[in-house]
DNA sequence: AAGTATTAAAATATCGACATTATCTATAAA
DNA sequence: TTTATAGATAATGTCGATATTTTAATACTT
């Protein structure tokens, strides 16, 4: 691990504890309570929550502290639009401009996730399963070649994270997974045949679907 | 002004500090230099500059503080495609749902825009002009609809800032802002008329064309 | 003279303490 | 019973001080 500053390691620990619902949308972010959990100061702790502010993680108010950003409906709808948008555009460029290695990387990712489906079953570890289907994703869109891009589409996957955890735990051992292994399926072919429109079309519904099962859970 | 904390003051006038250039790239800031020009503590600047980090204006390194991010062509490149991409969607977006009191703010901000031409002049004031600029376009990519798409955008847009200075200074009083307001008539026509092939092209172009004679800048 | 080791100076990262501000509780008035 | 007020409690935001680390300057060796 790399040498860091306390800022940082409450940043990834605090952002993992946002994330995973360890605290919940809403919930007040006292300075006592991060200190004793984080065993460190109230700077590190301020610096680690002004980064998560400009993530739009958590809220600030003047002389009212810090609280996790509510989610929404709207919140929730926004941001699986964007990112599908977002996404179809990744697509479309590496689509355009993917090499051979990024084929055979996508094949590998791929196979990788095809091969632990078992993580999906009702007492399975959904969160290495999402490392793996995220890192299947990440095959595919980062042909794009674009840093800029990448980084935008990072940002809003990790915005969505709190409430795709909702649709993970929601669906746990269901049926629901054998439609969205099948998506990824159709996605592959799609891409290394190179058929940009059918690609970007699987790309965007694979992202919305969830949206609409994760309205109803809000 | 709202009431507003050290930190978040600080945030404001050393980002601008860094988007004016007046600490240029890869600019070492010292604590303390930046306690003396602003007038506050360590702390509150070091929340300051973790919030520059995560929006990527400032890099860090532990026990070596903190310094300005270089500027590179690379960058550049990328920071202007992605933008023309992004700023393309919301135009598309816009244009599918923008409604009549859009079209209206629309042919306003661009019609205050064309009066204050002046501005370009080699004396003239381009920062207030590239706010009437700013505003115009916003104009056009807020009938887009989601907040989410909106944000990505002004990131990217404060990400060139850096770089958009570079070519104001250089055209101030030329030739190529002639151009440029052409541009944006031709672009307000396309939109008005909801003409969306048009209007992504010329929108994508008017982003692009700054960037080709900025490369020779750098 | 060039490179290395040593020492001095400067800068960073963190903590504890304090002043200020907000929140909660209990009491009094309507 | 509700509303308002005042006091007590808790939390926030900032500073100064300090230990640690880096950077610069100097001396030493080959």
């Amino acid at each position: 691990m790399p040498q860091e500053n306390s800022a940082a390691k409450v940043l990834y620990h605090l952002k993992h504890d946002i994330l995973t619902g360890f605290f919940g949308a809403g919930h007040k972010l006292k300075m006592s309570v991060l200190k004793a959990r984080y065993n460190v100061g109230v700077n590190p702790l301020r610096e680690a929550l002004s980064q998560l502010v400009v993530m739009q993680l958590v809220q600030v108010q003047d002389q009212r502290g810090y609280r996790v950003c509510p989610v929404t409906r709207v919140e929730l709808v926004d941001i699986y639009h964007t990112r599908a948008q977002i996404e179809s555009l990744c697509v479309g460029l590496a689509i355009e401009r993917g090499d051979e290695a990024w084929e055979a990387d996508i094949v590998a990712a791929a196979y990788r996730l095809h091969s632990n489906a078992g993580l999906l079953q009702a007492d399975g570890d959904l969160q290495a399963w999402e490392q793996l289907h995220q890192q299947f994703h990440y095959s595919i869109v980062k042909g794009c070649g674009s840093e800029e891009l990448l980084r935008v589409r990072l940002d809003l996957y990790e915005k969505a994270s709190r409430y795709r955890n909702l649709w993970l735990t929601h669906n746990a051992g269901h049926a629901a997974f054998d439609v969205n292994q099948m998506e990824h399926e159709q996605l592959v072919s799609a891409v290394l045949a190179r058929d940009l429109e059918v690609a970007q079309k699987l790309i965007s519904q694979h992202i919305l679907v969830p949206s609409q099962v994760l309205q109803e859970l809000i």
